[in-house]
DNA sequence: GCACGATCTTAACAATTGTCATCGTCCTTT
DNA sequence: AAAGGACGATGACAATTGTTAAGATCGTGC
């Protein structure tokens, strides 16, 4: 029976029926609606998430409080805080539904256990640590070279879905950019394209 | 015996003499003068450094050919294309010496094989990984919210030896900024300084 | 030592983005 | 239906950074 879960883990590696069902009871299964957290701030971040179904925003308070919007993590995709998951310290970041979100959820200490028992899924582990980090150095470079219109109209071309997904501030807050630019940006878009 | 890779995975792991020496044996020494490359552009990264002693610049070509300036890396840190090592691909980096180098090279081969028979070693490879996503992933935050001389201050205080030892056009890029508005950032933190 | 090129500084002006204030629309709640 | 609030659009002005050009300084090689 398929399952999101093991669907994407099977683009990495091939587990036994056995295996898999291991793997699976793992996870615990949850369910947050919009405007629920899935991490609140300050706390703790204990868990590898799995997105099944929904959308998340990633944000973080800077000195100033502010909320810093810094990613989206749509279905089909891992999240967590490496930082905090890894120190138990309190994370820096809150996760936060933009959508009703179905996901699954593993603690730390059973997944460090499945990595000592299966050393195919830390090999796994560590390549999806590898995507993510090659997400954000890709996303860090975009922030270097380029400015806030070619950085929007590449966030259209790669993401179009999320695009209608997330609320205009959310996206400008991502691009770097306050809300009144991005407003300035989009129509100046639109003005080249209908002239 | 001291020796500075060792060290460094002594920070991680513990390894028994035999492994120690097996670990060591798989890598290659090597040296390159002020301006060398240690991957060249257009080239697939097939290693994993360690730099021992030395500074290396990272950078990129863009679609309009221009070098981008992304990274640096000293003494005491792993340095390799993640993307082009495991895609076997062209890597769209290069690192370059800005200082006579000496370093340690091991492929990925020889990695792999490594981490099979020691799982520990996975681990480790895992957690510097992980660092090394968590250092871009604050880097990329320091883009989104601070402007041009905020990054400059951060860089000073969190690099204070770089900023010495780094051309100040390189710093100037890997702040995502022009030369002359670093010259222009610091003459106004001199003038405030001393009125 | 000298000359050359590369690097850094400085200044004026242009382009980009931020800030602030206002307005209209849509959605929710009552 | 009315009121209120969140969101987005717009315009004027300020702050930041880019662009261009010129000159100063430094190091390197001849």
């Amino acid at each position: 029976m398929p399952h999101p879960l093991l669907d994407r883990v099977a683009t990495y590696i091939t587990l036994a029926e056995n295996e898999a069902q291991e793997f699976l009871q793992a996870f615990t299964e949850n369910q947050v609606a919009k405007g629920e957290y899935l991490l609140q701030p300050g706390k703790v971040c204990q868990h590898i998430h799995f997105i099944a179904e929904g959308l998340v925003r990633h944000y973080h308070a800077d000195e100033a409080g502010q909320e810093i919007t810094c990613d989206f993590t749509p279905e089909g995709r891992f999240l967590t805080d490496l930082m905090s998951l890894r120190s138990g310290e309190p994370s820096q970041y809150a996760f936060i539904a933009l959508e009703s979100t179905h996901y699954y959820s593993i603690p730390r200490g059973p997944l460090e256990q499945l990595y000592a028992k299966y050393p195919a899924m830390e090999t796994m582990g560590r390549q999806i640590t590898e995507e993510t980090a090659l997400r954000i150095s890709h996303q860090a470079q975009a922030f270097i070279t380029q400015k806030a219109e070619d950085r929007y109209r590449n966030f259209v071309r790669q993401q179009p879905e999320l695009v209608q997904r997330v609320p205009q501030k959310y996206v400008a807050a991502y691009l770097g950019i306050k809300p009144e630019s991005l407003s300035r940006i989009r129509k100046q878009m639109m003005d080249a394209e209908k002239p």
